[in-house]
RNA sequence: GGGCGGAUGGCGGAACUGGUAGACGCGCCAGACUUAGGAUCUGGUACCGCAAGGUGUGAGGGUUCGAGUCCCUCUUCGCCCA
C-alpha cells in the first residue's frame, strides 16, 4: 500500500491500534525462543484522565515491552485498576454518584486514552481490585495470616486524617499532614487489624542485597525505614520505689555519662513515680502531650520540652542517682519509651540538657582526640574515661562486655529494635475490601472477632443508598447498612454483626502481579504453575514515592505467599526503573494551582501519539526529573515528518532487486543505517531511549544527506535503510514505523518480524581520525587505518606542521600510542 | 543532622571500561526555494580573539603521558528520612 505523501497520525493511529488490537499482537503465552519476560508498571489509580507522568511511565514498560518482544521473547504486559480508595468516594460524598459507577466511568475513559497512545497490553489479563472475584482473595489472604499470627487486632494510638475521616499508615503521614488531602493528622486511640509486617523486618532487610538492579536509593529508603538498630536494655531502679525503668540505648558505652532519664509524657511509670511537689507540672504537661500528634512533637525545628518528675534513678552501672524528666521528644512506642540520657555524647540530649542546666560529664574521648565539648557534644566512638571497670576499653568493646554483664545481672540484655512498626490496615471507608470478620455476643464476648469461614467468602460488599450512606460524618459507612451489618453467628447460628471496617487499598496492591498471570483463577488467589512460570517480575516502572510504602508491602508479602507455597524465591521483582517527574513548562510540578498542565490527549490531538512518545523518550534518561518543552515537542514531531517525507520520496527503492555488491554512496547508506541498528540495540540495553532516538536522527540526517539514488544499488541500499530505521523506531513510534514498513511491502507488524542483527563487517570503518597530542594538548588529527600500527601513526602525525612545531628542539620522553584512536607525545 | 542523586554551551542533554568534551534536539545566525512563510531544505553556532593562538565540564587540590570520568576538601541544588 502506497504512502501518503502527508504524515497524518490521526489517520494512521486508530487503523494500527485496531490492527493490533485485532491480531492480538500483545497477548502473552505464546512462547518465544529467547524465554519469558515480565514487564510491569505499578498499578494505576484509575482517575479519570491520565498525565504525564502515567504516559512517561507506561511509555517506559511499552518500548521494553515492544523491543523484548521483537527479539524473540514472550513478553507478559499486563494492566489493570486500583479501584478502590479514597478519591472516588470522597467524590460520591460530594455528587452522590456511587463509586462503583464513578471508577467505572474513569477506568473507560482512562482506558480509552491508553489505546491513544498505542499502549502494547494484553488486554485479556486485565485486573479491577474493586470487584469481588478480586477481593475474595484478599479476604482468604486475611483468614490464611489470621491462622498463622500475621493479622492482629491491637488497641493503639492510630494517625486519624481529619479530612478523610480515617486510619491512615505511618507511611502516608508527610509533615503531621495527610498525604492524599493534606488535612491535619491526629493520634487517636482505638482498635484497629494490624498485619504483623515486623515478623519480617530482618527478613526484608536481608532481602535488600539481592536486589542489585534497584536503584541504590529505593534500597537504601527501605533500609532506613526498617530501621535496625543494635542496642541494650537497661534497668534503672527508680530511687525509694519498687518499680524500674527500661531504657533502650545503642550507646551504653557512654553510661557512666548519664545524668538524667527521660521517659515518655504516656510512659505508665510517669503516674507512679512522679513526686508529690511536681504532680501538677507533671499532670499539665502530660496533658499539653496528649493534644499533639507524634508528628508534631518530633518534627525537625520542635522545640525541646520536658518537666521534672521529682523521681530519681539509680545508674546499673554506677549507682549514680539521677533525676528523672519527661519529654516530648521521647515516644512511648518506640523502643521502651524510655532513654538514658548522655549529653556529653548526644546532641539531643545536649540540647535538652543545655535548655534545663542539667549536668553534662564526658566518659569518651573521641577517636580524632580533638573534643568538642563543652560547646557541642562529642558523638562519635572513642575510649572510655572515668567509667569505673571499663575505662580505657574502646567503645565498640565496651559495648560487648558491658552488655553481657547487664544480661549477667539481670538488669539487662543485647536487644535490637526497629523503627519499622506493624502495618495497620484498617480503614473507616465503605469502598474497600470488607474484612471477613464477626462479632457474636455470645460466642466472642470479648470482641476477638470470629473469622468469617472460608466457604463464605467473599464477603460482598452491599449495594447502597449513596447519599444516605456516604455522608463522610459519623460512624465508618457499613455500619449504618443494617441489612449487611447483621447476620448469622457461623458457630451458634445466633444473631452476629460484621466487621465494618474495610481494608487499605495498599492490600490490593500488593499481589495483583500474581493475579494478572491467571485472572479468571477462581481456585486460589492465582495459578501458582502461572506464577512459577512468569514470576519474578522482570522489569517492574513506577514512580520512587512508593520506596516505604507499596515497595515494601509487597515485598513482605510475596513472602507471605512463599509460605503459603504460591510462589517460589523471596523476591517478586528483578529490575526496578523509578521514573522521574514531568514537570511543567516552568520547572514547577504540574498541577492545576498553576496552570501548567499538559494533557497527554492535548498533545495526542495535535501532534498523534508517536510524537508524545518520542518526545518523551527523548526528553531525557527514564529516572530523571524533566521540564516540559513545547519547542522540544515541535522538534520531535519534525523528526517524524522528515522520516515521513524521506519514506514517501524514496518508496520507489522498495521494489529494487538488486544482488550485486555495493560500493561508493551504496555502501555508505548501508554503513549509516547498520551503524544505526548498532547504536539503537547497545542503547536500548542499556535503557538509553534518549540517545536511541538520536542515533536514529543521526541515521535519517546521513540518508538525506546521501541525496537521490542514482543506480540499483543505491536505492536497494537505501530501501534497506528505511526499513532499518522504520524497525528501531517500533518501540518508539511503533504507528509510524508499521505504517512506513507497509509502505515498503512488510505483511505483518513490526513487531513479527523481530529485531535484526547488524553486519559486524559495515559498522567498523577502515580509516579513522587519530588524535595527536603533544604533552595531553590535542595539536592535530590525522587519518589512519584502523589496523595502523604505532609507527604508521607517527609517521603520519609527524608530517603534520603543527606536530612539527610543537616538537620541535623538545627531547621526546615517551610516546603513548592507543590503537584506534590517538597518540601522545610526551615531551620535556 | 543522616542518606541518595545532580551541577557539562543560551536551553534539554551526549561522552560505554580514564583517551579528540559538547553527539542528538531546541534556540539563534546565514543562505536556498518561495508572492509570502512561524512550512521545507542546506550551512554555521562552547567561550575569548581579526588571526595565530588561548581558555574551558560548580570551586580548590591530588593521581596520571592523558581526568567531565578516579581520590581528597569545599560550595550549591534537588529528593528522601529524622
Amino acid at each position: 500500500m502506497a504512502l501518503n505523501e502527508k504524515y497524518e497520525p490521526s489517520v494512521i493511529e486508530p487503523k494500527w491500534q485496531d490492527t493490533w488490537a485485532r491480531q492480538e499482537l500483545f497477548s502473552a503465552g505464546k512462547g518465544g525462543p529467547r524465554g519469558k519476560k515480565y514487564v510491569l508498571e505499578m498499578l494505576p489509580y484509575p482517575s479519570g484522565k491520565m498525565h504525564m507522568g502515567h504516559v512517561r511511565n507506561y511509555l517506559i514498560g511499552d518500548v521494553l515491552t515492544r523491543y523484548h518482544r521483537m527479539q524473540g521473547f514472550d513478553v507478559v504486559h499486563p494492566m489493570g485498576w486500583d479501584a478502590f480508595g479514597l478519591p472516588a468516594e470522597n467524590a460520591a460524598i460530594k455528587d452522590g454518584v456511587h463509586p462503583a459507577t464513578r471508577t467505572a466511568e474513569n477506568i473507560a475513559s482512562f482506558k480509552a486514552e491508553i489505546r491513544s497512545l498505542g499502549y502494547a497490553y494484553d488486554w485479556a489479563l486485565e485486573v479491577d481490585t474493586s470487584k469481588p472475584a478480586y477481593y475474595r482473595w484478599n479476604q482468604w489472604f486475611f483468614l490464611q495470616m489470621l491462622e498463622r499470627g500475621l493479622v492482629y487486632r491491637r488497641f493503639s494510638k492510630v494517625n486519624w486524617c481529619t479530612g478523610c475521616l480515617t486510619v491512615i499508615a505511618n507511611e502516608q503521614v508527610k509533615d503531621g499532614r495527610c498525604e492524599r488531602c493534606d488535612s491535619a493528622v491526629q493520634d487517636k486511640e482505638m482498635p484497629e487489624w494490624a498485619f504483623r509486617i515486623t515478623k519480617y523486618s530482618q527478613a526484608l532487610l536481608d532481602g535488600l542485597s539481592q536486589l542489585t538492579e534497584w536503584p541504590d536509593r529505593i534500597t537504601a529508603a527501605q533500609r532506613n525505614w526498617i530501621g535496625r538498630s543494635e542496642g541494650v536494655e537497661a534497668d534503672f531502679a527508680i530511687d525509694g520505689t519498687q518499680y524500674s525503668a527500661r531504657v533502650f540505648t545503642t550507646r551504653v558505652d557512654t553510661i557512666f555519662g548519664c545524668t538524667y532519664l527521660v521517659l515518655a509524657p504516656d510512659h505508665a511509670l510517669v503516674e507512679k513515680i512522679t513526686a508529690p511537689a511536681q504532680a501538677e507540672g507533671v499532670k499539665a504537661f502530660v496533658a499539653a502531650m496528649a493534644r499533639k500528634s507524634k508528628t508534631e512533637r518530633t518534627e525537625e525545628g520542635a522545640e525541646k520540652e520536658g518537666v521534672f518528675t521529682g523521681a530519681y534513678a539509680v545508674n546499673p552501672f554506677s549507682g549514680a542517682k539521677v533525676p528523672v524528666w519527661i519529654a516530648n521528644f521521647v515516644l512511648a512506642d518506640y523502643g521502651t519509651g524510655a532513654v538514658m540520657s548522655v549529653p556529653a555524647h548526644d546532641a539531643r540530649d545536649f540540647a535538652f540538657a543545655r535548655k534545663y542546666a542539667l549536668a553534662l560529664k564526658a566518659v569518651v574521648t573521641p577517636s580524632s582526640g580533638a573534643s568538642a565539648l563543652p560547646d557541642a557534644p562529642d558523638t562519635d566512638d572513642g575510649v572510655l574515661v572515668d567509667s569505673g571497670p571499663y575505662t580505657g576499653k574502646p567503645s565498640a568493646e565496651a559495648r560487648k562486655a558491658m552488655a553481657a554483664w547487664l544480661a549477667e545481672q539481670k538488669k539487662g540484655a543485647p536487644m535490637v529494635t526497629w523503627r519499622q512498626k506493624d502495618w495497620g490496615f484498617s480503614r473507616q471507608r465503605y469502598w474497600g475490601t470488607p474484612i471477613p470478620i464477626l462479632y457474636c455476643e455470645k460466642c466472642d464476648p470479648q470482641r476477638h472477632g470470629i473469622p468469617v469461614p472460608y466457604a463464605q467468602l467473599p464477603v460482598e460488599l452491599p449495594d447502597i443508598d449513596t447519599e444516605r450512606v456516604l455522608t463522610g460524618k459519623g460512624e465508618p459507612p457499613l455500619a449504618k447498612v443494617a441489612s449487611w451489618v447483621n447476620t448469622t453467628c457461623p458457630k451458634c447460628g445466633g444473631p452476629a454483626r460484621r466487621e465494618t471496617e474495610t481494608m487499605d487499598t495498599f492490600v490490593d496492591s500488593c499481589w495483583y502481579f500474581a493475579r494478572y498471570l491467571s485472572p479468571g483463577f477462581t481456585e486460589a488467589p492465582f495459578d501458582a504453575a502461572k506464577a512459577k512460570q512468569y514470576l519474578p517480575v522482570d522489569v517492574y516502572v513506577g514512580g520512587p514515592e512508593h520506596a516505604t510504602m507499596h515497595l515494601l508491602y509487597f515485598r513482605f508479602w510475596y513472602r507471605v505467599m512463599k509460605l503459603l507455597g504460591l510462589v517460589e524465591g523471596d523476591e517478586p521483582v528483578k529490575r526496578l526503573i523509578t521514573q522521574g517527574i514531568v514537570n511543567g513548562p516552568d520547572g514547577r510540578k504540574m498541577s492545576k494551582r498553576w496552570g501548567n498542565v499538559v494533557a497527554p490527549s492535548s498533545i495526542v490531538g495535535q501532534y498523534g501519539a508517536d510524537t508524545c512518545r518520542t518526545y518523551v523518550m527523548f526528553a531525557g534518561p527514564p529516572e530523571q526529573d524533566f521540564d516540559w518543552s513545547d519547542k522540544q515537542v515541535e522538534g520531535a514531531f519534525r523528526f517524524l515528518k522528515r522520516v515521513w517525507a524521506l519514506a514517501y520520496a524514496q518508496q520507489a527503492c522498495a521494489a529494487v532487486k538488486y544482488t550485486g555488491t555495493y560500493d561508493g554512496k551504496a555502501l555508505e547508506i548501508r554503513r549509516a543505517a547498520h551503524k544505526c541498528l548498532k547504536r539503537v540495540t547497545e542503547a536500548m540495553e542499556r535503557l538509553s531511549f534518549n540517545t536511541a532516538i538520536a542515533g536514529v536522527m543521526e541515521c535519517v540526517n546521513s540518508l538525506y544527506a546521501a541525496g537521490e539514488p542514482a543506480n540499483d544499488a543505491e536505492k536497494s541500499a537505501m530501501a534497506e535503510a528505511v526499513r532499518i530505521v522504520a524497525t528501531v523506531l517500533t518501540p518508539i513510534a511503533p504507528h509510524l514505523a508499521d505504517e512506513v514498513a507497509q509502505g515498503y511491502g512488510a505483511a505483518q507488524p513490526l513487531v513479527r518480524s523481530g529485531w535484526p542483527a547488524f553486519d559486524p563487517g559495515l559498522v567498523v570503518d577502515d580509516v579513522l581520525p587519530y588524535a595527536v597530542q603533544v604533552n595531553g594538548k590535542l595539536r592535530a588529527e590525522v587519518r589512519a587505518a584502523a589496523t595502523a600500527t604505532e609507527a604508521e601513526v607517527r609517521a603520519c602525525a609527524e608530517a603534520d606542521d603543527k606536530v612539527k612545531s610543537a616538537l620541535e628542539g623538545k627531547t621526546l620522553r615517551k610516546v603513548v600510542f592507543v590503537p584506534k584512536r590517538l597518540i601522545n607525545y610526551v615531551v620535556g
